[in-house]
DNA sequence: ATCATATTGTTACTATTTTCACAATAACCA
DNA sequence: TGGTTATTGTGAAAATAGTAACAATATGAT
């Protein structure tokens, strides 16, 4: 079973390319192509294939819409993914409002916030009140919420997230979440992506 | 030269866990605690300490202050440092209303949009038509941008900002940015980041 | 039908990252 | 003061990730 993050995303963006490529009428890929259009090496792209068991046809390549298939089997595409938001703040509302999750099969169903002023019943993504949020994880069966509230209010709102069934979250918070167990929890911390490039930008200076 | 993009993250992490514990009265540090609170070992954390030439004391651990000093110094935060946001829609206004930043010592000094409509130089952070924006970036001597316009827009984009000077891209469009010389594009890609934990989420459950 | 060629799939190799282990030594105690 | 102990700093080992090489083979050309 396959751990290493940085395939994981390499996946996704094979299968990015693979629409691209479709839509500009290509039937079949070589693995160099795809290694051309996602920025990597073509024997990183049959590994990474050849660790799912995905295979080509020697000399044929490989057929952009089996290949497909099967990458979107393998990430969960091949059903609605349901996802809820915690937070209806800035992130929150941004997250909720943009339309580009819906063509890739990812769904907000609802929004959630402390704040009776933020509620909305008929807006595109529904605002409800939090108190409602664990009877609609278990109703609508959700494993997915993105957490967008004060990083003060982060660690109690993902016990009680997890504790009504949800198996990952996205946590835009800018602190170190404890582990809960039977749930995974990513990280979106853009605090420390800019302190990143920065630091990487100083860097190239330097060398100059 | 360290290019490890992990290692730089830890330093930041280590370097926000010893605010915290500089705030709870701590005046200095053992390997093993700092490990505790990112969530790391006491072996990496002195590893990576070591790779930046920072040393503590034996038996004495590592006087906060000074490690602060010295990471802060590594990750560029004994300057202010300019950032602008290119397109003042969701994601944008989102980043632009955000105080997190300026604590981190991260200051959005624009926001630049095509949009007549979104012009507003009179708000906290002014939104300035993207005809200023190349001006702008010289006058204020500005390295980094952020990047949340809509995919078609983005490659061009890029290409005007780093032509003015820009030296680091933190991009939101979810598309790969074609390399500019001289200039590192970081990628925030949240699709890609819930297709990610949906995977996982999606493994885990078949380990049961 | 045969041959030359292009491309895969996998194994072997290399590089990078993390973990381990322990000598060196500063701090503390008796 | 001398001995004991806790902790660092680092080089060696292990684990993980990525690259290269090439045998196997399907395809298309002649
Ligand atoms: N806005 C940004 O650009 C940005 C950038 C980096 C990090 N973040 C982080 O993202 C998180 C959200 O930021 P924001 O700017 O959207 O904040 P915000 O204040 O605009 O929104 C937070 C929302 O969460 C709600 N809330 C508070 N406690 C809650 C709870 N227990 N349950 C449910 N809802 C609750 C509030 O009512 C508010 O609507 C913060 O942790 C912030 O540090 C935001
Ligand atoms: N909103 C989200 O939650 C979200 C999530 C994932 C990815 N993204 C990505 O982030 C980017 C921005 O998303 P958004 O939701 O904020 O979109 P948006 O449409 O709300 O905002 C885009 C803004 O960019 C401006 N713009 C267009 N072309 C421009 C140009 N050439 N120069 C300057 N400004 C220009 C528009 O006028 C608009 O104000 C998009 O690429 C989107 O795919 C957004």
């Amino acid at each position: 079973m396959i751990t290493n993050k940085n395939c994981i995303i390499r996946l996704s963006r094979y299968k990015n390319a693979l629409y691209r490529l479709q839509a500009l009428g290509f039937v079949k890929v070589f693995s160099d192509n795809l290694a051309d259009s996602v920025g990597s090496t073509a024997s990183q792209v049959r590994k990474d294939f050849s660790l799912f068991g995905i295979s080509g046809n020697k000399k044929g390549g490989y057929q952009i819409d089996i290949l497909l298939e099967k990458l979107n089997s393998i990430l969960g595409k091949d059903q609605l993914q349901k996802v809820i938001v915690i937070g209806a703040g800035h992130i929150g509302s941004a997250l909720m409002r943009y339309r580009g999750f819906e063509k890739e099969g990812i769904k907000i169903l609802g929004g959630f916030d402390i704040d009776p002023a933020k509620i909305n019943r008929n807006s595109v993504v529904p605002i409800l009140p939090l108190e409602e949020v664990k009877a609609f994880i278990k109703a609508q069966g959700i494993k997915i919420a993105i957490l967008a509230v004060p990083d003060i209010a982060a660690q109690q709102a993902v016990e009680m997230i997890t504790g009504a069934g949800i198996k990952g979250v996205l946590n835009f918070a800018p602190l170190r979440l404890k582990d809960v167990e039977g749930c995974i929890i990513n990280n979106v911390n853009l605090e420390i992506e800019l302190e990143n490039l920065i630091y990487f930008v100083n860097v190239e200076a330097k060398i100059k």
